[in-house]
RNA sequence: CGCGGGAUGGAGCAGCCAGGUAGCUCGUCAGGCUCAUAACCUGAAGGUCACAGGUUCAAAUCCUGUUCCCGUAA
């Protein structure tokens, strides 16, 4: 079956290489390169360096909507079309275009965390479990009947990061499952429950501000639900009345025997910064302070830059800043 | 050269704006106290102030260049 994979983000990796060994992938269909990092070099995606090393045809449209590039699409003839985190909504045209239907895997159980961050949203829902659902694409967001799905347990200690690639590695088998159905002539349809729908938003950095107001437990996923990105951090004013970042980062200590004003540091020391929240408090380990590197408190604590009794960075502070 | 912050004993920081003896908290080592200790007391070691050049009687501090680190950049 010739089939054309759509996808850009990393965690498609594992799932593209799998399909480039077993079945017979005639096209990639991916973002432009972007400029990235500290001197904002140009950058191709690392799905177009796979499959350019396998001498497989890449496309890379500003917009798929173009007449041009769907005429491109169209030029390779797929049978299937397989989409993991491209980063662009398919119009009716591409989803029609393939005789046997246009499928996407998505990293979450549908019809949970629809959407763009759907491994940040499940944890910081606090779920029990999340996972990869393979979908028929239809043109509503995420919304199509569910073909296999394979979940993944959470147990209350993973970041983003270790989610997104447990995924990854969990995808290949499920997307294969999925296409041996289509192509057997009888895949299951499952309609999604439209009751149980969530949606994740996709985040942006001012996702990562810490508002301290909130009880211990939900900062505490929040830290795990934006590692690595956006990140989570806060601020204070030190000596000299400058705003200072500081990010923190996974694993924290949830005390729900203390408590405090939000936001104040009730102590700093080799064991960790214990910062009272909206209903308990949390105990920091691993900081890093504008300008310089990822330390642990036991480090950061003799610069007393921050010391107990100071308050960490309040919510209408927050606000200003976001907006 | 995308934009911005930084480099000061082993760690984290202050000192720089208004040049004039290298400072703080911790760690390390030695001694003391103690039944004992991660606690307390006394003392010691450890720094070409990232590198190079310039200004000056005098530079961690002012000026120029270089290197490295960090944030930002979805």
């Amino acid at each position: 079956m010739r089939i054309v994979f759509m996808g850009t983000g990393n965690i498609a990796l594992p799932s593209f290489q799998r399909l480039l060994h077993k079945e017979e992938v005639v096209g990639l269909v991916t973002q432009p390169d972007r400029p990235v990092g500290r001197h904002q070099l140009m950058t191709p995606p690392a799905l177009k360096v796979l499959a350019e090393n396998a001498g497989i045809p890449v496309l890379q449209p500003e917009s798929l909507r173009k007449e041009q590039a769907i005429r491109e699409l169209a030029a390779l003839a797929p049978e299937l079309i397989v989409v993991m985190a491209y980063g662009q909504i398919l119009s009716e045209e591409v989803i029609q275009m393939a005789p046997h239907g246009c499928i996407n895997a998505h990293a979450s159980l549908l019809p949970r965390h629809r959407g763009a961050s759907c491994i940040p949203a499940a944890i910081r829902a606090g779920d029990s479990a999340t996972g990869i659902t393979i979908m028929h694409v239809v043109k509503r967001l995420d919304a199509g009947d569910i073909i296999k799905s394979a979940a993944f347990p959470l147990m209350g200690r993973e970041t983003a990061g270790m989610v997104h690639d447990a995924l990854a590695n969990l995808a290949p088998d499920v997307l294969m499952d999925a296409i041996h159905a289509i192509a057997s002539g009888a895949p299951v349809r499952i309609r999604q429950n439209e009751a149980l729908v969530t949606y994740a938003h996709k985040l942006s950095r001012a996702d990562g501000l810490i508002n301290w107001s909130l009880p211990a437990h939900e900062i505490e996923r929040a830290i795990r639900a934006y590692d690595p990105w956006p990140g989570t951090s806060t601020a204070f004013i030190d000596k000299k009345g400058r705003r200072r970042n500081l990010k923190v980062f996974a694993p924290c200590k949830v005390r729900e025997d203390l408590s405090g004003n939000s936001g104040e540091v009730i102590a700093i020391n080799e064991r960790g910064l214990l910062v009272a929240c909206g209903q308990g408090a949390l105990l920091i380990a691993t900081v890093q302070p504008e300008g310089s590197r990822r330390m642990s408190v036991a480090h950061f604590a003799p610069g007393r830059l921050l010391e107990k009794g100071m308050i960490l960075e309040p919510l209408e502070q927050i606000q200003n800043i976001a907006s």
